[in-house]
RNA sequence: GGCGGUAUCGUCUAGGGGACUAGGACGGAGCCCUCUCAAGGCUCAAACACGGGUUCGAAUCCCGUUACCGCUACCA
């Protein structure tokens, strides 16, 4: 026991002094010189999906921190676990973040490129005596693990290799023998001020002496992490809150590579109505889904935002630039928050009623062309009455393909009677037939084809009948759009114009008497 | 099991020892407006996980319990 003593004071003895690694040194510089350092933070999702909720918060939050403060917003593609990164799910990383509007300062980086770096980190640690080979296979491990579990008993790596004689070790490295390389945790325990959880500290002999470099070479996930952050020189690091138990091992890692430690901050997760952790039971789990189902990017940010953080003062709905200047990294929560649908869709319908038709216009147009409603150039040819459209259809609508699927009666040629409209106000076929001769002379005496006059004619029509505006624009309604229900009457007329409008009423006169 | 994290209406949250009869929002119920549907306005129901402390006073601070979540790999 005294000489594990020894041997171990003496190892800390070299950790202690803080080994020089000179190809950090310079990239370092700019932060020597400049008295407050830039924020530097990245988004750093492996590409083995599609973009989560849950990562485009993360994105969503690093890269309001980088804007508010005056900071970088970087990209790292963890792409090491080459079984399962594919080249697809990064380009739907991208598209999801260029969607959302949440762009990188600088050049993506590939985790992947930089193995040649990691491995000579691992190599550094190992030759400053900070990490040890482990020879203990795969199968030995498992079986250790399960005995140990067998026995109710937590499992944590024995260091048996990291006792092995000098000898022994060279005589199984020039024997070939495959190693891992294991990072010795020391003693002590290993603690941060966490920006969103505060003090967190774990002890390390709860730590095991984790595989920092497969026996292929390939380096694990912490050490990876930790040797890109340090290239990048990222100062603080926000993540979800699953990786809160990675940091210590991260901090011990950052200690002895002799850098500099970033500011961690974690994030709480997402989770699904039942309170479980966000995933494809739960519907629509990627940012993509939400594209596609007509979702505004601020919206879905503004929604984003909101879990995990507020602003304070009963502030709900905020355009970007709003979110980016009421941003505030202390205002962040720790708990773990429920992703509502029902409650995206309203902030949707909120940013769609904060935009203008034309702002609008760009997003919507796409959609109807892809509905086979209209072309681009027939809206593009009249566009004044194609905004007035938007600006009616955008406040019933929450979503785009809301607006989308009540664009129909005002684009297509030909209308579909919806039955369950027919029935309930074409419920007397002949005296509807007779009201809607009536009301389409009152209609052809119109002047001018505008609100004010048409609802004057159509009011004093529906007196001189007796009837309550109801009895006459319903029937009307179903004549115009086929549909039970619609923007108001006169508006509709205004938006079919006058041709239009007196054909569809001849058209329900003919269907009624068919 | 071990370690770590979290705990206010169903959900998102405000709240940082007295201003709390706990506020706002989504969703729900209802009313108003009204030609339908929305939007908008108004009203209602709905929460401090539990137990101990500390204090004149606790949703707020401390401890414990419980529940939930995460990690516990030569995954990330």
């Amino acid at each position: 026991m005294g000489g594990q003593e020894s041997r171990t004071a003496g190892r800390r003895d070299r950790l202690d002094r803080p080994f020089f690694l000179p190809t950090y040194r310079p990239t370092l510089l700019p932060s020597y010189t400049s008295p407050m350092p830039v924020p530097r933070l990245r988004f750093a999702p492996s590409p083995t999906g599609y973009l989560h909720v849950g990562g485009a918060r993360t994105a969503l939050f690093n890269w309001l921190y980088a804007r508010h403060y005056g900071g970088q917003f970087l990209l790292r593609i963890e792409d090491t676990d080459k079984a399962r990164s594919t080249d697809e799910s990064t380009r739907a990383i991208f598209e999801g973040l260029v969607w959302l509007g949440l762009t990188w300062d600088e050049e993506v980086v590939y985790q992947g490129a930089n193995l040649p770096r990691h491995q000579a980190d691992a190599r550094r640690l190992l030759d400053a005596g900070a990490a040890y080979r482990c020879f203990c296979t795969r199968e030995e491990l498992d079986q250790r693990r399960a005995e140990a579990e067998a026995r109710k008993e937590p499992f944590k790596y024995d260091r048996r290799c990291d006792a092995l004689p000098r000898d022994e070790v060279q005589r199984r490295v020039s024997a070939g023998t495959p190693f891992t390389i294991r990072f010795r945790v020391p003693e002590g325990s290993t603690g941060w001020d966490d920006l969103v959880h505060d003090t967190i500290s774990f002890p390390n002999k709860d730590i095991e002496d984790f595989v920092i470099l497969r026996s292929d070479g390939t380096p694990i996930y912490n050490l990876a992490v930790v040797s890109d952050d340090i290239a990048m020189r990222i100062t603080i690091v926000m993540r979800g809150d699953d990786h809160i138990s990675n940091t210590p091992k991260q901090i011990l890692l950052y200690r002895a590579l002799g850098a500099e430690l970033p500011a961690f901050a974690h994030l709480p997760m997402i989770h699904g109505l039942d309170g479980k952790k966000l995933s494809k039971r739960h519907g629509a789990t990627a940012v993509g889904d939400y594209q596609h189902m007509g979702i505004l990017p601020q919206a879905m940010l503004n929604f984003l935002a909101l879990l995990g953080w507020s602003p304070g003062n009963d502030i709900e709905v905020m355009t970007v630039p709003r979110m980016v200047e009421l941003f505030s990294a202390d205002a962040l929560l720790k708990k773990a928050s429920v992703f509502d649908p029902a409650k995206l869709e309203w902030m949707n319908g909120q940013h769609l009623s904060l935009l203008t038709s034309a702002e609008l216009e760009p997003r919507v147009t796409p959609a109807i062309v892809k509905a086979g409603l209209a072309t681009e150039h027939e809206l593009a040819g009249r566009r004044e009455w194609y905004l007035m459209l938007l600006d009616q259809l955008k406040v019933r609508s929450r979503t785009i393909d809301d607006i989308v699927r009540q664009a129909g009666p005002y684009l297509r040629d030909e209308i579909a009677y919806d039955p369950a409209a027919e029935a309930k106000q074409w419920k007397d076929r002949p005296a509807t037939a007779e009201l809607l001769r009536a009301t389409r002379d009152a209609l052809a005496a119109v002047g001018p084809w505008e609100p004010a006059p048409l609802e004057e004619s159509l009011r004093a029509l529906a007196e001189a009948r007796g009837l309550g505006g109801g009895k006459l624009f319903q029937p009307l309604r179903v004549a115009l759009t086929g549909l039970a229900v619609s923007p108001g009457i006169f508006d509709v007329l205004v938006l079919l114009g006058r041709e239009r409008s007196l054909a569809r009423v001849d058209a329900a006169i003919r269907h009624l008497a068919s």
